[in-house]
DNA sequence: TATAAAGTTCTCATATATGATAACTTTAGT
DNA sequence: ACTAAAGTTATCATATATGAGAACTTTATA
């Protein structure tokens, strides 16, 4: 508890500087995306093996596109696919900045 | 205008036809997206060169990413950098499908 | 702790998006 | 109708995502 609130300080001071925050944000967003990617399939009880199969493909290729620390940026038609093969549209929402 | 009711009593008809449904989905949504950059783009009364500038890239391509008729699938990072440019970020949702 | 299932990582081939330039068309203002 | 500005289209080169297969690591369970 005591290291949590230390890092929480350490971390709300740093997050003033405002290259660190876009940095921040910025991995934010990605593990949002990802994070969300992955839940959306174990809400839906698949394995990624199972998933791959929906999309005619192969399980390395979900692990690839679920991989937080891959440099990839995904083509919107594939996050798209995914989301399809479970049943879920995509939205896409523009949010202004502070 | 009785123009248009007619057209719009035929159109909620055809989507009673899942097929049709899901393929006017896919358009609505694609234009959709192309829709909200442009909007974004004039709301910030920027032309296609002078957005094309800040992303360091030229106004053809600005052209080519707004065009609803092209078959391209953008990267997520293009839409982001695109939205960056104008002080907006990325939020994608997943809505599910009735 | 042995085993199977699930997930990861690497690599190469292929598909597709993006960058850049030029010529063309449309639009707006006079 | 003329002109300039804005936007479009076509094309080629380059960058990057995706497909596929194999070997590897992690996780769960008996």
């Amino acid at each position: 508890m005591m290291e949590r609130k230390k890092f929480s300080q350490f971390k709300n001071k740093a997050l003033e500087n405002p290259e660190v925050r876009e940095e921040y944000e910025k991995l934010q967003q990605k593990y949002e995306l990802k994070t969300k990617l992955i839940s959306l399939r174990k809400m839906n009880g698949l394995t990624q093996e199972e998933l791959a199969k929906k999309l005619h493909t192969q399980k390395s290729n979900i692990s690839r596109l679920e991989n937080v620390n891959s440099k990839i940026s995904p083509r919107l038609s594939t996050i798209e696919e995914y989301a399809k093969a479970m049943g879920y549209n995509l939205e896409i929402n523009f949010i202004p900045q502070n």
